[in-house]
This record gives structure tokens, sequence and C-alpha cells, in this order.
DNA sequence: TTTAGCACTCGACGGATAAGAGTGCTAATC
DNA sequence: GATTAGCACTCTTATCCGTCGAGTGCTAAA
């Protein structure tokens, strides 16, 4: 569809946008050497790009700058991948070689890197709700009537809750009752442990327990894991703002209250495939971040994806260098992740 | 030291810039209604005022602005108690109300509600890490050679943290371990658990356990709370951006990054006194908030003080209404704890 | 097909001017 | 003696206007 040259210019436009975020004239296409033609032929394919849709131009007598049709473009066709510089991949190394007891933990810290390697935003999706299954139930009495409920996860994952148990039961109630939850809950993803509990596990409580209601209100409180929202990690918030795209206040703010949201988030991601997915500007469905790009990539456990990781930055982002560290990344963290839980 | 004009004019020229963060002229004072006197006569004690140095002038012919000397005085001399809408009581009551298990959790709402009602930024540091004690250790094993380890505090919070066992301990030396902690460490503050470890209880475990070192070590990892950064919540961290004094992004920027790091408010914090504590501007030894003020407040369990909550606003804030707030606040949050703790 | 040349467009920058807000001082008034 | 009206003065802000430069689009020449 485009010639040779014109992919050649679009790059070249492409790129110098991505370093200056200023419009990019025909002059310093062609000075930059490995375009070798005039301004004025330039111009022409310019022109000729603009009219496919691949350019626009702020204002007559501006330079042009890539739309989103061109964006795409040079990420699907132009882009060579990125290399790693050699401080990327030590740091990286160094982050997933470190000895961490919790997925979350090394997920989080990955985030962080990544927010300062890229000096973009990172949103880090963990473990995933949908998959995360529970692995085991486990009461410890805490006084006469209150007890810590601990709720494993087959990620290595443990939450506490406290719980009041109701009066009136005894030991070998409460005991029974855990060992009904471990025997029926197993293997269940989180989600669905709630509907598991009233649809199937109530009943069969009922016949050991006499007051059994108020148990199962218990139950329900301790598995309903408010965890959803503690699962999206950001890193570097504020590195947006050195973008010049956010020079005003009110784009930062918007920015920053759905950064302080959970929900957009969750559907922005619950929708992504596996691999590594870029996502420009409208493309995007959340008005907020129409004119960011969105870069995920996915990792996942015994070949199940299982949770996923975003770059988020101004639509004139570094896709190579981003796209590149995620690709690294997700393929580490993948096989770290198996070689340890195998 | 100051006249009773002085001080009328004063508290107007405070109110209207609170009102409009721009300066405020002898004119618009005068029309009021509750100085009455002319313009000129209130240029007169404008500029007494100025030379005593309770008001300031951004350039000659602009009106004036309080000095931070003329908030001090203002906050301290000059401001009726705020009283508090229905609504806000309301709302405060709501939150109070609700059964929550554990003291963050309704601290954290706190902090939200708080934002959202002043439009300022809130921090809380929760119940206080310096007088929180360890009341029990508790052990779960998790498989083979992992483990849940559970860290109760005495205000009821509970942290859960995965170690794994050294190789080739039997199951009484484990058992030995826990309860020597538990007789050791019962009623120590958190922040002194591992010295105490290491000083004085590393040496009795050496003489039940054979190769102590690396168990000492796993506990050490598992008492060595990276909580700290947990305890200090955050709400309404954009609410800053809708002020005017933030409408250059590099301000934005500095402040969202303190409010992204831990050290610099715990310091703020260690040295809140009881009670409601006004810290305007410089007073406050962060630079980044030197044109800001903290009002903090402080909440106790049994007498003693366990928390602070702070609000972070302009040094234009409405000091009366984030005043009344507070001190309602932390009263009818004491009553609740002592009430729930009983 | 490519390129040199040139007229044209548009935003950015800077200086000049006017408007407006507010002061400080002086002199008149209470 | 305290208060106030009046007025000149200062400083900021907005606006207008001309200039400059970057960049384009078109035409004609190579």
């Amino acid at each position: 569809m485009l010639s040779e040259r014109q992919r050649m210019i679009l790059s070249a436009i492409v790129d110098d946008y991505i370093r200056s975020a200023e419009p990019v004239g025909s002059r310093s296409i062609s000075k930059r050497g490995d375009v070798g033609f005039s301004p004025a032929t330039i111009r022409n394919e310019m022109s000729d790009l603009e009219e496919l849709g691949f350019l626009e131009q702020p204002h007559t007598s501006a330079g042009r700058i890539p739309s989103h049709k061109g964006y795409r473009y040079y990420v699907d066709h132009l882009l060579g991948t990125g290399i790693l510089s050699n401080q990327e991949v030590h740091l990286l190394k160094g982050v997933l070689a470190e000895r961490i007891t919790e997925i979350e933990q090394m997920i989080q810290q990955v985030a962080i890197i990544l927010s300062n390697l890229t000096n973009y935003t990172s949103i880090v999706l963990g473990p995933e709700v949908f998959s995360t299954t529970l692995k085991q139930v486990q009461l410890v009495p805490l006084d006469d009537n209150r007890a810590v409920a601990l709720i494993i996860t087959n990620t290595g994952h443990v939450e506490n809750k406290i719980v009041t148990i109701p009066e009136g039961l005894s030991v070998s109630e409460i005991e029974r009752t855990v060992a009904i939850l471990n025997a029926r809950l197993t293997g269940v993803p989180l989600l669905q442990l709630k509907s598991k509990l009233y649809n199937e596990i109530a009943s069969e409580i009922g016949k050991h327990v006499s007051n059994y209601e108020e148990l199962v209100k218990t139950i329900d409180g301790a598995i309903s894991s408010d965890e959803s929202d503690q699962r999206l990690f950001f890193g570097g918030t504020t590195n947006m703002l050195t973008q010049p795209e956010f020079r005003d206040v009110e784009k930062v703010k918007t920015l920053l209250d759905l950064l302080d949201q959970t929900d957009p988030w969750m559907k922005l991601f619950a929708n992504a495939q596996d691999g590594i997915q870029v996502r420009i500007g409208t493309e995007n469905s959340v008005e907020a971040i129409n004119n960011c790009s969105l870069i995920t990539a996915t990792y996942s456990l015994q070949g199940k994806t299982i949770g996923t990781i975003g770059i988020l930055g101004p639509t004139r982002m570094e896709y190579g260098k981003v796209i590149g560290l995620l690709d690294h990344f997700s393929r580490d963290l993948t096989t770290i992740l198996n070689k340890w839980y195998k």
C-alpha cells in the first residue's frame, strides 16, 4: 500500500516526533541523512501521506505530526524490535533474581522498575482474580470469640481477615465447618467462592451446625475479598507530568483521577490478549486517555495467563523501547514463576 | 499588640483572601460592611499591618495578602471555631457507626471522607508504629517447608508473612521457638522487636535449637514489618490540583512526588503534639510544602495517643472549617475506639 | 522524476499602548 | 486628632501590531 519511500519518510517523522514532541518539517527529515531526498520531494510525499490519513497538520505552515493511523502503521510495520541496553537487562534480572515469597511483591517491584526505566506510568494487574483459586482455608483462634481466617491461594498469596465467631458454637462444630470448606472449596476460583458457598455449602453446613445462618454470614465476610482493589498496582504515576502533553493541569487532573480508580483499568485489562498488545489513542475506549497509548503484556503460570502489566504513555511514546522491555520482562517473569511453582 | 480595628481588618483580609485567592484591596474591605471605614483609613491600617509583618504586597499597587505571621495571628487569635454543617456531622457519624473489624479500615474511611469534605488532601498515620505492641505470634503450616507467620498487634491488626522454614528443624523445635517468642516478645513495641530478637532472644533459642542462626534470620524476616509504609494513608491527593496555587505543573509534581514518599510524613508527624496543631508554611520544615499548611489532630486509645490525622492545604486554606472538622472527628474517633476496646 | 525557487500562510515573539486596580500622600472635613 | 475625599503615581494585564522564521504548496527547470 505504501511505497518504500513513503514508509521511510513516515518512519522518520514518527521517530523525530517521538523525540522532539514538535511537528516535523520536510527540511529536518531531509537533513537526517537516512532519507536522501530534497525537502521538496519529501513535502510531496508528506502531502500524500496526509491525504492517506497517516499524518496530520496542526495548522498550515506547521510541520506534520503522526495521526493515530500513522502510529498504528508505524507500530505494525515499521518498528524495529527495540534492543535493551545492558543496564536495563541488568536491572530486570536483578529484580527477578531476588528471592521474594509472594508473586505480588515481585510484580510490584517490576512495576516500579519499569516505570523508572521508561519514564512512563506502569499499571499492573496482579495474579488474575479470575483465575486465582482457593488452596486452603485456615482458622486461627485469637481470643474467646474472635479468630483470624487465612485464605491461601494457589498463587501463594495469603490474606487474613478477622472474624467474630457467632456465640454458642462448639469447637468441634467450627472444626467440622472448616473441614467442609476445605473439602468443597479447594480449587474454586476466588470470584466464585461466594455463590458456591450459598448454593452448595450452606446446606451442608446446616446438617452439622444448628444455628448455621449466622455462621454462613461470617464465612461470607471472610471470603468475599476486598482484594480486587489491591491487585492493581501503579508505578511512576507522576512520570506523566514530565511529558510536554501534560503541561496543562486540567489534563493532569483527569489522568490522575483516572489512576485513582480501579474499574476502568479492570475493564481495559479484561480483554487484553495474550502477548504484547498496543492500543493507541482512541483505541482505548476510555476517554481520559484518548491521547495516550497503552501497551500491555501478559505473564502466565502453568500455561495459563494470570496477569497483565501495562505501560501508559502519551501517544507519542517510545514504542520500540517499551515493547522491547515488556517482551523481555513477560518472558522472564513467566519463566521464573514456572520454575518457582514447579 | 494590635488594635481592635487592626484585628478586624486583618481578619477581613485573611477571610477574603482565603475565599478569592487574590490580593485584597482596601476598597473591597470597606465595601464588606463589617468594617465601617473608608478605603483610605483601611489603607493606613494596612500599611501599618504590613510594617508589622502581618501582610505582604506582591507588588506596589496590588492588594495585600497575609504573610505567614498574618495567618498565624489569624489562627491563634481571630478564628471563630468552625461549626460543622449537619451534612458533615452526618457523614462523619456514618463512617464511625459502621462496624469495621480493624482500626485501619476505619481510619482509611475517615481519611477519604475528610478529603472529600474539605477538598484538600488528607494524610493519616494509622495506629502508631511507635506505640503498637506485639500481642501474639502464630505459625500456621502451609506445606512441607513453608508456613504463614501471623503477627497480631494490640490494636487488633493482623499481618501475615510467608516464611520458609530452615531444613532439618523438628516440629517440637519449631513449637518451642514460637513459645519463646510469645513469652518474650508479647507487649514489645513493633519497632523494637528486631533489636530485642538479636540481643536477648537469639541466644535463648540457641539453647534449644542446634542450627539456630538461620532460624533467627527467618524470624527476623517475618517480624521486620514493611508495614510502616502501609500505615500511612492518603486521601484526595488530586484535590490540590484544583487549588489555584497549583496551576503550575512543576509545583504539582513536587507535591505529588512528596506524597509518594513515606519518610517526610513520618518525620512531620513524629513530633505532632496531642490535640489540634496548625503548622503554617515554612513552619513545616519540609521544603516542598512551604506554601502549604498542615493541620493535624491526634486520636487515642486508653489515654495513649496512637495516631495522627492531617489535612494538607495551601496556606490559604479554610482554617476554621478544617479545625472544626478535625476536632470533631478526633474526639468522636477516640470515643468510639475506647468503647470498642473496652 | 526530482529539485530549485518563490510566494504565501501561520504562529511565536516583542514592543507599544491602553485599561484597571490599588496604593500613598496631601489637604480638607468632622 | 482622627477620618476621608481627591489625585497622582505605580505596576500588572490585556490587546494590538509589526516582524521574523519555519514550513508549505506550486511551478518551472533540470
